[in-house]
DNA sequence: TTAAACTTTCAATAATTATTGAAAATTTAT
DNA sequence: ATAAATTTTCAATAATTATTGAAAGTTTAA
């Protein structure tokens, strides 16, 4: 396989793999792109080599570093602008748990402590909605606290905690 | 908030939650359904509740039991067939994990090996496509051991995990 | 200030994905 | 075997989500 085939097929896998989890494939695919390029690159370059229009990457490019894990880069003598992924692959993990935890998993756990905390009437179906959404609201904190402390942790942190797990 | 209140927003919240991490709308809301029921529903009862069709909710369902997360059962004397879905939280985590590691991790894994043994011709370009798809092969295999730790172990096994994890 | 270079916005359109509903297939009871 | 009950399939349709492209907006250089 040569460079620009397996450059290709690791920015269309990574695209896939988006869509798989709700992520919008050209996001996916900028991101991918960006994380194998030696340089800033430009929306003209982007459009270019991912053939999208100048609107798509522009709204992707926006959504990207309101997840923080793009950057605008300013070049010396250059008017356009040029961006840039974080490179760190543990970062960029950290980056997106802190998302996805603020803007998914905070508010289902709102939602399930809501309905968890409903008054007991006595009724089977009351009993059971409570003890099966208290069941759920109690995993789905843990594995938010999971992601917090993975977010707020030292660079290694991830590693060495998959490392005690699997070990 | 009364019952059928709790219920419905319990449903619809897992429905919505569903969709932002790839999972289509219906297919979540028939297991939030199953999951917070005292006993087994017929194709009937959840075309009434959730208010889809007949189609749909075969489709689904099916999907679900492919999922292994819903089961049919059979009730003497009924015609009609029933389902109830994993009730346990934890199984259901596993049996989760294990399907979406099988599916969609597995396979990009398997995607990002290739890429990062390409032959490396020394240019930068290569180097670096090499040097970041194998950071993420790594990161990925790790993150899918854990998942399939997760999967082969004992019942307690996570809760003691995450514990163990955010003390 | 002006205008060229560049970026953003957003209504229109396309692509994708989900849903319906009715016909076909299957199962069950007699 | 027959027919009623039930489920599945799948082409048609609807709903959702992504993408385009051009006009409006912004920035920069002279």
């Amino acid at each position: 396989m040569e460079y620009q085939e397996a450059k290709e097929k690791f920015i269309s896998t990574w695209g896939s793999l988006g869509t798989m989890w709700g992520i919008n494939k050209a996001m996916a695919m900028i991101q991918a792109l960006l994380f194998v390029s030696t340089k800033p690159l430009s929306m003209e370059d982007i459009m270019e080599e991912l053939q999208i229009s100048r609107g798509n990457t522009s709204m992707n490019l926006r959504q990207l570093m309101d997840w923080g894990i793009v950057t605008k880069e300013i070049i010396p003598g250059e008017r356009k602008e040029f961006f840039t992924t974080e490179k760190d692959v543990q970062e960029l993990a950290r980056q997106i748990a802190k998302e996805r935890s603020r803007r998914e998993i905070q508010p289902v756990i709102k939602v399930l402590k809501e309905v968890s905390s409903i008054k007991d009437d006595k009724t089977e179906k009351t009993k059971e909605l409570i003890k099966q959404t208290k069941a759920l609201h109690e995993l789905t904190e843990n594995a938010d606290k999971m992601l917090n402390k993975l977010i707020n942790q030292d660079q290694n942190w991830l590693t060495k905690s998959l490392f005690k797990l699997i070990k």
